[in-house]
RNA sequence: GGGCGUAUAGCUCAGUGGGAGAGCGGCGGCCUUACAAGCCGUAGGUCACAGGUUCAAGUCCUGUUGCGCCCA
């Protein structure tokens, strides 16, 4: 015995990651001819920390990888990390805050190298993390979207384009973020619905014959008014329409226009302020009418001088108050109400965006967007689940030009320079000396840098290499799966579909498999909010309440006050793959993982089981197991040999190879999880390795051929199942697999032994039958015993069946054994309806139109086999209620397949002798008990 | 406001027109030499609601309600 007496998470997952690793099991070969199979890592944020997002894409996409792997193709998994610009300068300027400096104090270089220093102290946590959950990534392959390759990728692309037309530089109405001091993408700002204020201002006219109200949830905005807009069809309107206004506060005389698509009727006063300057929809508004825009709004969200002097330097807030003070002040503030609207607030700060209209560069949306729709109208890259793909293309067929350039110092810096001579705009691949046009070498290269998601997009080419040709990007481009999740389905699983067939020609993945949110087990969103986080790292290695934050995890230590046990990656991995049900979010309980963990106990210790009765087995070649099975002397045992359940076990074995093999090229983890739990714990644990039992203990020279059968059937079985377990249990399927130890000729690991294929020679469909029967009469007999107080230690002498079915008589012949010990019985009889009659009293069941019979003999409870009748009785009368009831329909029995009228004709009669057989046990009981 | 999804046992969820399932939890009984992280048995359902199609609906269609998400 070479293995532990229980399952020990941290003890088994320590030393196999290293072995893997030098090993060189994780490293993808360009070079040879096996056929591809690749997945770029959704590089997550180079300074971040595991989640529970990252678990589960990382489990997911790992099964994919090692079973392709096992199943023989060249596999490249490519792991890297994103410099995520915001967010890390972002940290890094709160850190200079701390010390009481900026960025612009620093200078860009010496924030730079700050930002840099962060990347390499806080960098390695997450990689390290991934391989926590033992992912088989090729690490020597490892990217960062801001390394030099990628840098050159991203530059290549972005003259690319500008040469192209397809970036071009403009001024637009963007969304600001004054606290992160960059424009944002429209992606990357959330709206969330919350109660505000609406108030109502009054503009008097200027003529003097009243006033126009209008509604704002942004009053301090009026100081950048230019016109009140109004709907031509409008009739409360129509004499004012080319009237002027007077705007209070400011003094500026502003006209009333007709427009069509900014004022609703329906809503509010049906007239409304217009500030192109600080509002998107007023932006436009204002073009149609040419309407001057007042940036009264600035950069650092505070009045500017363009508002009276009274407001300059207040804070966006501030304004607000003094304004609606003043309009009270002057009799101009008609009402106030409460109305939900959706400001929108930065994803990175949390803080409000001011749109603003700016000087930015853009990538333009449609000519790219429509080549990827194509792409996958055509399946050239298939969705999955399929219900995305409304969303992808609703998306792409509304789709905006790209913002990308960012007021960050953190990312990849725009490739444009400006002659400061002469304005020209030089948009190249390598920094000029001087100016193209001119000449000067008075040039400055624009000084932001692009969106995080621009050099994302290209992902799974530029790792590979591009823009050089390279050997990798020949083999592995395009890549067989991403693997994601939906809510970046736009940000940036759409943009590397546009970027990945502009550049290569050909779409950058096959298939794209988005996967749902890890919530908690109420579905809410894991938040500091809530409390409600879930740490893998905590599952994997178990947290003390010391290690538990009390804000982050306040949920958890309330569940468990003194933390957490270990639970290892594996159980996890299996947790979240056993989770990961198609179309559904996961709403993690940790009750779950800590049931998994329980399982693949089950699986330690059937392993344990296996070896205590193996020790004499002289295990045959590895080679037998996955090699090909026409030769007869090629095989791990004699198929003549086996016993019932050993057929039944490989039988099913085989079915279950099957099963897993279609759910995992079907993207259904969950099934995969759920048909393996199912065959270990209750096929081979409960059933085969309990009936199998008297076989292994009798060593005599009669049994020995049968012995080595079942031994050499208990193995494969075991070793077939490690090997189906392995992309979801890493470390414990290697492990086990190493313990058994099976020989020279096997592989170094579990890892590139082959993945396991159907055998048409393990069909043994008479066995399978066999045995359910046999399950069904068992279990029958325990259930009499469970419920009539038979004790689990009492041996019932003897067991009556009687059925008129030739096969099933057979099954229980062959089967009588396996019925002796699983019910613990001392005697079974096969015989016929007559003998059945004979007997005294009785308890009675019926499984599989089999009358069973277990004469009382002062073991079994009267009263509980009487209300065990009856309650089966009642089941009985309600089936046959039922079935006559349908039979019993016309149109059923004329309309229906003829075999499913057939199908319910043979129920009802079974139903009727089972009536008959328990009204008939149940009168003798009551005979006896009236008797007695 | 528009769109998408979802509603099945106490909880979390499978379910592919043909008698409603699993895991966890509950209850009863078991230290049976692989495993008490275990074993045996068992209770628990108006498949959200209302219509419709069909011989037959958890499953298909329509509407309503609740919940979730996306877009505006």
């Amino acid at each position: 015995m070479n293995i532990d007496q229980s399952y020990d998470p941290i003890e088994v997952e320590s030393g196999w990651y290293d072995f893997w690793m030098e090993n060189g099991l994780f490293s993808a070969d360009e070079t040879s001819d096996r056929t591809p199979y690749t997945i770029v890592i959704p590089p997550p944020n180079v300074t971040g920390s595991l989640h529970m997002g990252h678990a589960l894409f990382v489990t997911l996409q790992d099964v994919l990888i090692r079973w392709k792997r096992m199943q023989g193709y060249e596999t490249l998994w490519l792991p890297g990390t994103d410099h995520a610009g915001i967010a890390t300068q972002v940290m890094v300027e709160r850190k200079l805050a701390e010390e009481g400096t900026d960025r612009h104090e620093l200078g860009r270089e010496k924030f730079l190298e700050r930002v840099w220093d962060w990347k390499e102290e806080h960098g390695g946590t997450i990689i390290d993390q991934l391989k926590q959950m033992g992912a088989s990534c090729d690490w020597d392959r490892e990217r960062f979207t801001l390394d030099e390759g990628l840098n050159r990728a991203v530059r290549e692309a972005f003259v690319r384009l500008y040469e192209e037309g397809l970036i071009y530089r403009g001024e637009r109405m963007v969304d600001w973020d004054p606290e992160g001091q960059t424009v944002l993408s429209d992606l990357e700002v959330d709206r969330e619905e919350e109660m505000g204020q609406f108030w109502y201002l009054r503009y008097p006219l200027a003529d003097g014959s009243g006033h126009v109200v209008v509604g704002t949830t942004r009053p301090e905005t009026m100081l950048g008014d230019t016109a009140v807009a109004v709907h031509p069809t409008d009739e409360r309107y129509r004499d004012m329409v080319g009237k002027e206004v007077d705007l209070p506060l400011v003094g500026r005389t502003i006209p009333i226009v007709a427009d069509e698509e900014l004022p609703d009727p329906e809503t509010g006063t049906g007239a409304v302020k217009v500030t192109p300057a600080h509002d998107p929809n007023d932006f436009a508004c204002g073009e149609r009418h040419d309407l001057e825009r007042i940036q009264v709004i600035g950069f650092d969200a505070e009045i500017t001088d363009q508002a009276p002097e009274e407001f300059q330097g207040l804070d966006r807030y501030e304004a607000r108050k003094l304004v609606v003070q003043r309009f009270d002040e002057l009799g101009l503030l008609e009402k106030t109400e409460q109305r939900p609207y959706a400001p929108g607030r930065s994803q990175r700060t949390g803080v409000i965006v001011e749109p603003l209209p700016m000087l930015q560069w853009f990538v333009k949306g449609k000519p790219l967007a429509d080549p990827a729709i194509e792409a996958v109208e055509s399946d050239q890259t298939e969705i999955i689940p399929p219900v995305w793909k409304k969303t992808y293309d609703h998306f792409m067929y509304n789709i905006r030009d790209w913002c990308i350039s960012r007021q960050l110092w953190w990312g990849h810096q725009i490739p444009a320079w400006y002659c400061q001579e002469c304005d020209n705009t030089m948009v190249l691949r390598e920094a000029p000396d001087r100016c193209g046009e001119c000449g000067s070498d008075h040039i400055e290269q624009d000084e932001d840098v692009l969106d995080t998601w621009f050099s994302s997009a290209l992902w799974p080419f530029s790792t590979l290499g591009w823009p050089e040709q390279t050997v990798e990007l020949e083999k592995f481009y395009p890549t067989q799966v991403m693997e994601t999740g939906f809510d970046i389905l736009f940000f940036w699983v759409a943009r590397m579909m546009m970027m990945g067939i502009h550049f290569m020609d050909e779409v950058p993945f096959e298939k794209v498999f988005l996967h749902a949110m890890v919530r908690d087990a109420e579905g809410r969103k894991m938040s500091k909010t809530y409390g409600n986080v879930i740490d893998p790292l905590h599952m994997i290695f178990g947290a003390d309440a010391a290690d538990l934050d009390e804000n982050l995890h306040a949920e958890l230590l309330n569940q468990y006050p003194d933390g957490v046990e270990p639970q290892g990656a594996d159980a996890l991995r299996f947790t979240l793959a056993i989770y990961a049900a198609q179309g559904r979010d996961i709403k993690l309980d940790i009750k779950r993982i800590e049931g998994y963990r329980a399982f693949l106990n089950k699986l330690w210790n059937a392993t344990r089981f296996a070896m205590m009765n193996l020790e004499d087995y002289e295990a045959p070649p590895y080679a037998t197991y996955t090699g090909d099975w026409s030769d007869e002397d090629n095989r791990p045992f004699e198929l003549q040999d086996l016993t019932t359940a050993d057929r039944w076990i490989l039988s099913r074995l085989d079915d279950t190879v099957a099963e897993v093999d279609d759910a995992l090229e079907e993207f259904r983890f969950n099934d995969v999880a759920q048909t393996l739990y199912h065959f270990v714990w209750h096929e081979l644990c409960d059933w085969y390795i309990e009936l199998i039992k008297p076989t292994l203990y009798d060593e005599s020279k009669d049994n020995a051929a049968t012995r080595r059968a079942t031994q050499g059937t208990l193995l494969y079985a075991l070793e077939t199942v490690l090997r189906l377990l392995h992309p979801t249990t890493p470390y414990v399927t290697e492990e086990i697999w190493q313990s058994l130890d099976r020989g020279d000729d096997a592989p170094k690991s579990i890892m590139v032994a082959s993945w396991p294929e159907r055998r048409p020679e393990l069909e043994m469909p008479r066995a399978v039958e066999t045995m359910e029967t046999l399950i069904e009469l068992i279990s029958a007999i325990r259930a009499i015993r469970g419920e009539t107080n038979v004790k689990p230690g009492v041996e019932i002498d003897e067991v009556f069946f009687s059925t008129e079915d030739r096969r099933i008589q057979q099954a229980i012949e062959t089967g009588s054994p396996y019925i002796q010990r699983m019910a613990k019985v001392d005697r079974v009889s096969l015989v016929d309806a007559a003998r059945l009659d004979e007997l005294d009293a009785a308890a009675a069941s019926v499984a599989k139109g089999v009358d069973i019979r277990i004469p009382l003999a002062g073991l079994i409870d009267i009263g509980e086999e009487r209300a065990r009748i009856n309650k089966e009785l009642d089941r009985v009368a309600e089936d046959i209620d039922h079935v006559s009831g349908k039979l019993a329909n016309e149109q059923f029995v004329e309309n229906a397949p003829e075999k499913i009228v057939q199908k319910d004709r043979d129920k009802l009669a079974a139903f009727r002798e089972e009536k008959a057989t328990l009204q008939e046990s149940l009168a003798e009981l009551e005979a006896l008990d009236s008797g007695s």
